[in-house]
DNA sequence: CGTGCCGGGAG
DNA sequence: CTCCCGGCACG
């Protein structure tokens, strides 16, 4: 079958590409792929390409994010427009009960407090007017005792609102504001609090971890084969089964622990890579200096360092073992990391320096809101368990980015994979969390595989490029992207 | 014009 | 499903 598939192949290459055909079927009869190492590539200048690529998609992605903000009508917006109103008459409703039970119990305290109440004479029938539209029964009872009980409730509140802040805007008088403010200012601070005195990963509710991690597995990378090649699945538990893996089968915060003190070399890690990939996005708001990053993309492995030198280095020697060769790039790397970057002199900058987790604390509540816009959402739940500790700010993230290359490096580092083997994990990818824009895909630009390894070496194409599908690897940087906008989407 | 990739067809 | 290609849009 493949005899047939290559006789057909080199003869279609023979037909497009006169050139390169007679190569082509010198190479392949043998056995393609028993030497699997990309041959020749474009080296260094890969790298500076894919740079650019990144920034284009990363533009891309925002602006679509934003037009699908405004087409979805979502909730936060509209919340924020609305929410004035509604808030502020709960507000008062509470306060018109708290008086109503306040008269009913201390009718007694007030009467002898009465003749000081008078300067609060007008606040009270600020007061009453409210309560009259909602408890007019009650009144009519009362007509004659009104005033009286006017007074007392007066002075409920005023002592009331030492105990309860009353928010009640109406009221002219300057003491109100400010304790409104004395308001803020406690909700604030508590809230910075809780932000920069959070310790790690306090874990909030499971579940914005849970609908993220999860968009990672129906994302489609658990590939159904998990054949006996030593293909590696991001699967957890494959992993561990599988000895051939990569990296080291180790759940994700055993892994840390483990990771930690062989790799001292860079100042960033996985915590704080969170936070850089949740920032990423951020520069739409507010536009400052950036600053770029490199990241291993390495499963497990989101090591970050700032120059792409290092980066491919670090993947030269730590994961594709080539020690020796540490200085000679065949641009293989390029598949293993990816560019971030983010912004200096941001909020995040500061947050990151406290821990590693902040975001995630202030996430929690709108994770709910954001289901429906989060387009990733849709996929499943993988690497809840794995990964809990780590990244929880940025899990879709890091697993996204894993998946990019995958499909390259099972191969690679396996074993000459029987051709059929290398072909699997397309096909759940190609699922992809429905793309949120309209028509055609913002066309992608840079390293395809194409570019990569030329018509001549067309099996070493990932499978989507070969059936002239959308490639695998900027694919999944989409999703990445637009994981990260949803992500931002609720701040 | 080269290229990426959507839509669709064949097996 | 996999494999492939026509043809269009983009740069």
């Amino acid at each position: 079958m493949q005899a047939r598939r290559l006789a057909k192949r080199s003869s279609m290459g023979s037909r497009r590409l006169s050139a390169a055909a007679p190569q082509v079927d010198a190479v392949r009869p043998p056995k393609p792929e028993s030497a699997w190492r990309p041959p020749r590539r474009e080296g260094s200048a890969v790298a500076l390409e894919e740079e650019d690529e990144d920034e284009d998609v990363v533009v891309e992605v925002e602006e679509e994010e934003e037009e699908e903000e405004g087409g979805l009508g979502s909730a936060p917006p509209a919340l924020a427009g609305h929410g004035k109103g509604p808030l502020r008459g709960s507000l008062k409703a509470a306060n018109i009960k708290r008086e109503m039970t306040f008269h009913a119990c201390q009718q007694e305290d007030v009467k002898s407090d009465i003749s000081r109440k008078l300067p609060d004479q007008q606040f009270l029938l600020f007061t009453t007017k409210e309560e009259d539209l909602k408890t007019a029964e009650t009144k009519k009872l009362n007509r004659a005792h009104e005033y009286e009980k006017e007074n007392t409730r007066s002075v409920c509140l005023l002592e009331q609102k030492r105990k309860v802040v009353s928010s009640n805007i109406d009221v002219p008088p300057a003491r109100k504001s400010s304790e409104e403010l004395d308001m803020d200012k406690v909700t604030a601070a508590m809230v910075l609090t809780s932000l920069s005195t959070s310790p790690l990963v306090r874990s909030p509710p499971v579940r914005p971890n849970e609908s993220l991690n999860g968009s990672w597995k129906e994302g489609g990378f658990v590939p159904s084969s998990t054949s006996s090649s030593g293909y590696w699945s991001w699967n957890a538990p494959s992993d561990q089964s599988n000895p051939s893996t990569p990296s080291p089968p180790l759940s994700a915060d055993s892994f840390k622990a483990f990771r930690t003190p062989s790799q001292p070399d860079d100042g960033i890690d996985e915590g704080e890579t969170s936070n850089l990939l949740f920032d990423e996005p951020i520069p739409r708001k507010r536009k400052n200096s950036m600053k770029v990053m490199f990241k291993c993309l390495w499963k497990n492995c989101g090591k970050v360092l700032s120059t792409a030198a290092g980066i491919q280095k670090h993947i030269r020697t730590i994961h594709l073992g080539r020690v020796g060769e540490s200085d000679y790039s065949d641009g293989e790397e390029d598949f293993y990391y990816t560019e971030i970057r983010l912004n200096t002199d941001s909020v995040a900058d500061g947050l990151s320096s406290l821990s590693p987790v902040s975001p995630s604390l202030a996430s929690p509540p709108s994770f709910p809101t954001q289901d429906a816009i989060r387009p990733e959402t849709s996929c499943a739940k993988t690497e809840t368990k794995a990964m809990t500790p780590l990244s929880r700010s940025a899990p879709t993230n890091l697993y996204l980015v894993h998946t990019d290359h995958a499909y390259q490096v099972s191969p690679t580092h396996n074993r000459p994979a029987g051709s059929g083997e290398q072909k699997q994990s397309h096909t759940v990818l190609s699922s992809p969390p429905r793309v949120a824009f309209g028509l055609r895909k913002p066309r992608g630009e840079g390293k395809k595989c194409r570019k990569v390894y030329g018509m001549e070496n067309r099996d070493m194409w990932c499978t989507a490029c070969r059936w002239k599908k959308a490639c695998q690897r900027r694919k999944v940087k989409l999703i990445l992207q637009e994981g990260q906008a949803a992500l931002l989407e609720d701040f």
